[in-house]
DNA sequence: GCTTTAAAAAGTAATAT
DNA sequence: ATATTACTTTTAAAAGC
């Protein structure tokens, strides 16, 4: 059937003219975000899926492409936080959001819950910190998940309040404004949340 | 949330100019803003003579509030014909299941569930049966939207609690204190 | 899809004192 | 530095853009 074969031909053609463009985009946001290959691979194989679904119609090309890098951070575990993803997109935060989570309703791509350690590393390679204050930080939030300390909080905010309470215990010293500024949370938040670990985990930061 | 059918059609303008503390602003929204203050709910009301009424607590609050709006409207000399036609579309309530709740191992068990912490503190869980959505939060409280009925509330609350509770994703609260009444 | 309305949950953000 | 206030999420309907 002529007809059949043509119409297929042009949808055909229409995903790859939307995959070009989008693959341009990928590549484009990819690159302000410094992310490795194999994370945009990934990205741009959870993207091929929702243009081959549909999902992309009515929507902003860079929208879908920022939801799909989104969602393959969250896959390989690289810390990025939907507003840094979004700023580089003309979409806003919310949009992006919206598309993220269609990714998640109308594809088969599990995201695991994110990991406040996974900031850890971030936070503490942005700040240029040490190891040992990056293991005491992946501890004290091993310690919070035990206690039930982290359920509903932003893995942001616990990991900030993880580092700085462990760069005081490390006399490697850096300021709340700092660190919440890399972490992309607010000073009180990390304030909040550096209470609450110090008090229900017992742990007395020596004082100076 | 209800629906309020009156099987006529409406005059806002004259409403707009006759009913004080009303709100309307056509090019803002179709409808007319009306808050009644006792019952507290507040109604949108379309040229159509259908009505959309918010805030209600309960049915027999509901009833009552559009009885009032509708005493209203006839007291500021809008001529209203017949009987309303009143359903309920969404209903939303609160519970407490006085346990804890593990998120992250309800996220990984869960089937229809959303959990992004970095987004909003609770798990969204959306059940088949009753279909209603469900806000869960690490304290054992929790919001119970989409049902049209009542007993869909407590169904959907009793069975989230068996479902948790199976999977082992609860956990008895430590420091209780409980009120006295 | 958007606009408007209300309500709860718990966390975070923005702004006020 | 803390206290308000406001916004995040979910749901449903209305009429119109």
């Amino acid at each position: 059937r002529w007809r059949k074969w043509q119409i297929r031909a042009r949808i055909q053609s229409s995903i790859d003219r939307n995959l070009a463009q989008a693959m341009n985009e990928l590549e484009r946001i990819g690159n302000l975000l410094n992310l490795p290959k194999s994370v945009k691979d990934e990205a741009a194989l959870i993207y091929r899926k929702a243009v081959e679904k549909g999902l992309v119609r009515g929507r902003s090309i860079e929208s879908v492409v920022a939801a799909a890098i989104y969602a393959a951070c969250r896959r390989m575990k690289l810390a990025r936080t939907l507003d840094e993803i979004a700023q580089y997109t003309k979409a806003n935060r919310k949009e992006v959001a919206r598309c993220y989570r269609l990714l998640l309703r109308e594809l088969d791509v599990s995201v695991p819950v994110s990991d406040p350690k996974d900031y850890v590393t971030r936070i503490a390679n942005l700040l240029g910190l040490s190891g040992a204050v990056m293991k005491t930080a992946a501890e004290i939030i091993d310690k919070a998940k035990g206690s039930g300390l982290t359920a509903g909080k932003d893995p942001a905010g616990l990991a900030a309040a993880a580092i700085y309470i462990a760069s005081l215990l490390h006399d490697e010293r850096r300021t709340q404004k700092e660190i919440a500024q890399v972490a992309g949370v607010t000073e009180v938040t990390v304030r909040n949340r550096y209470k609450e670990l110090t008090q229900e985990l017992k742990i007395s930061i020596p004082t100076q | 949330m209800a629906t309020v059918t009156l099987e006529q059609s409406l005059d806002l303008y004259a409403m707009e100019r006759s009913i004080p503390n009303i709100e309307y602003d056509p090019d803002q929204f179709p409808g007319l803003i009306f808050r009644l203050e006792q019952p507290k709910v507040t109604a949108l009301i379309f040229k159509s003579g259908k009505m959309v009424v918010t805030g209600a607590k309960s049915t027999e609050e509901l009833i009552k509030a559009v009885k009032r709006i509708i005493k209203t409207l006839k007291k500021y000399g809008i001529k209203i014909m017949g009987k309303p036609k009143i359903q309920i579309q969404n209903i939303v309530a609160s519970a407490n299941l006085h346990v804890n709740v593990n998120l992250d191992k309800a996220a990984f068990l869960l089937e229809n569930n959303m959990y992004e912490p970095e987004q909003f503190p609770g798990l969204i869980f959306r059940m088949d049966d009753p279909r209603v959505v469900l806000l869960i939060f690490s304290s054992g409280k929790m919001v119970i939207t989409g049902a049209k009925r009542e007993d869909e509330v407590s169904k959907a609350v009793k069975r989230i609690f068996d479902k948790l509770a199976e999977l082992d994703c609860v956990k008895p609260i430590e420091e209780e204190e409980e009120l006295e009444l």
